[in-house]
DNA sequence: CTGTTAGCGCTTTCAC
DNA sequence: GTGAAAGCGCTAACAG
């Protein structure tokens, strides 16, 4: 491997001449500074950023945490989220957790050990507590995304469910419809907790009863088998005219389970969802939805942590920043 | 911070001794073994990977190089990848190119400056070529997955393309279909070229005309715009009764594109394309396509690079392992 | 079984 | 403008 004293030596300067002129600090003539350029090209040198790293004591490491890498919302946050770290010269490690609290506990090990600068940590759920108290413990700064923790105050970016879910049952309301299911993730997720808050505000709001067995509670992530889907469907008699989804995610599976039964969105029921699922959006059946900013969640989480980290010596308070919500009107839904 | 040497002074021995209770190396006695381990708790050491991988003169670290992050076929395969990766103790980093040559060579100089271990690399196409080179001088092993690069050998995955490509326009032609256009990825990529070679055969064995114009070469990435495909669309006139799209992004934006022309699938235009859709294919227009074993793309890709890397000193030929192709017929063809 | 020494590639500090 | 020395946290090699 090449290092700075093949150059330094190649081109009669010391090392600490070369160090300069990789990181133009100091003063360096401009005659030995194209000696070193020079020879650095011949040799073909590349800095080595470990040792960098260990001398610097910073790494220029992010660590980005979803729990879904399959989903168009996570992929495209994932996305903002890496254009904000290369803009400002970081890299961008991911991981994906699959909604399990056990990867994620392997990932903070793995942050650990990397020394990562800071993450970037769409929590698994509440009990993703002692994992972000490990993180705070070491000096880790962190920027939550779409979940909250209990427990712990940190920077965090939300999208209003809430006001969503509020939103989503008075489109349905106000085409007609009486008898509106809820097909959401585990309540050991803010997310989910806001969403069943605003379905349950919206229904009182209206005048509508809250029947628990109209609620399903289940995973946020894909699951290879319907049958807990289809069996809810098949337990609800009659069929809700309406289902709110609390992802895009349960909406697909919700239009699948449908189907195996034979029946079809919007003409059978009702769907609306939490979520984008990116172009497929505009493909049958049309899904009219919550659209969260997914681009902006990853986007202005990392420069609230790079502003973190920029500013560790004089910490500001903790931020807290909700997008809004905005309902895309599409045709999943039947007036009756 | 806490070190090693923190980790001897608390409990008396030296720090090679401590060194040695992290790794599991060397013979140690039961009791100065788990007062070490002891201590370590206590002062909640975590290893520093840096330190490590400076002296060990290896990271530990894998890089994943893909072209589009919200394209399933890809998050996909990087779940094979991780899942691979991580039996092993490797860590993974992914890198998003968005099918674009400047991008990736930003991935190549931190690969580089990372010392990364290796990389399992899905090149932009052809012009990839500098960047695999560069890779090969430094000594970093590679595996390539989905595309081959002319001027370089390497270990590559591919999925057999010509083959697929073959076995859509056959299911096109034996439901009665004699005008079928292609929509395709950049011929500066192997696995386009092939797509559409494995067209221009089938057309050949059925007697059926090759028409250039029948044929649209553009990005296989999701483009903003979809005028340059609804153009193609305008300018073929008749409209073809069906079209081969060389990747799942494509056929979506042939529907799409359609659709804003108040077309259906399958309905006025039979669609078949590559790769999967995730869970979107089992809705409407539930396509026929070749599916990909993306998990296996990832997965076996990763254990090839790793299998290099361990035997680094005695390499053995390369290998370039295909895929099979296999059809999944659903209802996006019309028989006519 | 345990410790000492040297060095991985780089930058900070201080000297000239 | 430039260089020498020390050290970031760790482990390999050797010694005892």
């Amino acid at each position: 491997m090449v290092t700075i004293y093949d150059i330094a030596e190649k081109a009669n300067v010391s090392a600490m001449t070369v160090s300069r002129v990789i990181n133009n600090t100091g003063r360096i003539s401009d005659k030995t500074r194209a000696k070193v350029k020079r020879v650095m090209e011949e040799l073909g040198y590349v800095p080595n950023q470990m040792a960098r790293s260990l001398v610097l004591q910073q790494t220029n490491l992010l660590f980005l945490m979803i729990t879904d890498i399959t989903n168009p919302f996570y992929t495209t946050l994932a996305r903002g989220a890496e254009d904000a770290a290369k803009k400002h010269g970081f890299r961008l490690l991911f991981g994906n957790t699959d909604e399990n609290l056990d990867k994620e506990n392997d990932y903070i090990d793995a942050i650990l050990k990397t020394r990562a600068d800071g993450v970037l940590f769409a929590p698994a759920g509440d009990a993703s507590l002692p994992h972000l108290e490990m993180l705070r413990r070491h000096g880790v700064p962190f920027v939550l995304l779409d979940r909250e923790v209990p427990g712990i105050e940190s920077d965090v970016v939300l999208g209003d469910s809430k006001e969503g879910a509020r939103q989503l049952v008075r489109q349905l309301v106000s085409n007609g419809h009486r008898d509106i299911a809820l097909i959401n993730g585990s309540r050991t997720i803010s997310s989910a907790r806001d969403r069943l808050e605003g379905y349950r505000e919206a229904l009182k709001l209206n005048d509508l009863p809250y029947d628990e067995a109209r609620v399903l509670e289940t995973s946020f992530g894909p699951r290879s088998d319907l049958s807990e889907v289809e069996a809810w469907l098949d337990r609800m008699r009659p069929l809700p005219t309406a289902i709110v989804a609390g992802n895009n995610v349960l909406a697909i599976e919700v239009i699948r389970s449908l189907k195996a039964k034979g029946l079809r969105v919007p003409e059978d029921v009702s769907l609306v969802c939490f979520d984008e699922l990116a172009s497929y959006a505009e493909i049958d059946p049309f899904l009219t939805v919550i659209s969260q900013q997914a681009y902006q969640f990853g986007h202005l989480g990392m420069q609230m942590l790079l502003d973190r980290i920029q500013t560790r010596e004089e910490p500001g308070p903790w931020r807290k920043v909700v997008l809004p919500a905005e309902m895309i009107v599409r045709r999943s839904v039947q007036p009756i």
